[in-house]
DNA sequence: GACCAGGTATTGC
DNA sequence: GCAATACATGGT
């Protein structure tokens, strides 16, 4: 793997725990366990069982690109702009976590916010690194406690998260053997959780590579880029198309430019209505 | 100093 | 069902 393939997969918005080193590798904790990965070094660390399934080796990427880029000219350039994505096999309560706290932040927000909950209440690991707090662990935190870490609304949805996972009303094995729609379903029960969360954990968590995230970048991109289609088009590989085309999108913010206008000018003309007068 | 960000829950029509 | 709105905050 050359560092192109590392900044493509740790780069590309999907992990929130990996940071890109002046010299070009990665560091990144992964449950208890601390990994730098460079070009030079990535072939061994995935020689060991635990690396080679979250970087999911086990899967034919080549032949998912190909079939992909067959299927739309549009998909294709998305990714041929990044063809090294993989999906990786993220631990779904991180995944959990980590995308509650995602809503309406961008991703170095979101990445300074997961760090302060793993300061908080991760165990360490040595060399200024924490664990993600497990359930228990962050069960222990009441609502003021995450406010204070800036996690503002989010704060509640957390200690539900943490309460229901200790209480085992949680209980991603279970969700995992549930065809998508009832999984999904499922994880819609929690609080704070929506379509879009939900179908995060499926994907980044649980590998569920049919799930199709929706964000505002996505949104636009469907509309603007694939104009008439919907996930369902993409197929079993919904997940990973919808990778491509978020990393496509937020690097080429250009093709959305007169969108932007339009929202700009409604908003400027909302405002013109309603003058602010404290 | 705006603008915007990997949304969700609630409310009102 | 669907649009509007509140919710909190900080990166750029």
């Amino acid at each position: 793997m050359d560092s192109r393939a590392l900044d493509h997969t740790l780069g590309c918005g999907q992990c929130f725990r990996w940071r890109r080193l002046p010299d070009g590798a990665w560091e990144g904790v992964v449950g208890t366990r601390v990994l730098r990965v460079s070009p030079q070094n990535f072939g061994q660390a995935v020689q060991d069982a635990f690396w080679a399934g979250y970087f999911d080796m086990d899967t034919d990427y080549a032949k998912i690109r190909g079939q992909m880029c067959g299927f739309d000219p549009a998909l294709a350039r998305a990714v041929c702009f990044a063809p090294e994505i993989r999906i990786l096999r993220q631990d779904p309560w991180e995944a959990l976590c980590s995308f509650l706290l995602s809503q309406c932040c961008n991703i170095p927000r979101i990445m300074g916010m997961v760090e302060r909950l793993c300061r908080a209440y991760g165990s360490p690991l040595g060399e200024d690194q924490y664990a993600f707090p497990r359930p228990e662990q962050l069960a222990a935190a009441r609502e003021k406690d995450l406010r204070a870490l800036g996690f503002g609304y989010r704060a509640i949805y957390l200690c539900a998260a943490a309460r229901n996972a200790v209480e085992g009303k949680l209980d991603f094995g279970r969700i995992a053997a549930l065809p998508l729609a009832q999984a999904r379903a499922g994880l819609t029960e929690l609080e704070g959780v929506g379509p879009k969360v939900a179908d995060c954990v499926l994907l980044y968590g649980l590998h569920r590579m049919d799930a199709f995230p929706s964000d505002v970048w996505i949104k636009r991109a469907m509309k603007t880029l694939f104009p008439g289609r919907e996930a369902a088009d993409f197929g079993p590989w919904a997940g990973l198309a919808q990778q491509y085309i978020f990393h496509y999108s937020r690097c080429h913010p250009e093709l959305f430019a007169d969108e932007r206008k339009e929202r700009q000018k409604i908003n400027k003309a909302a405002l013109s209505f309603s003058p602010n007068e404290v």
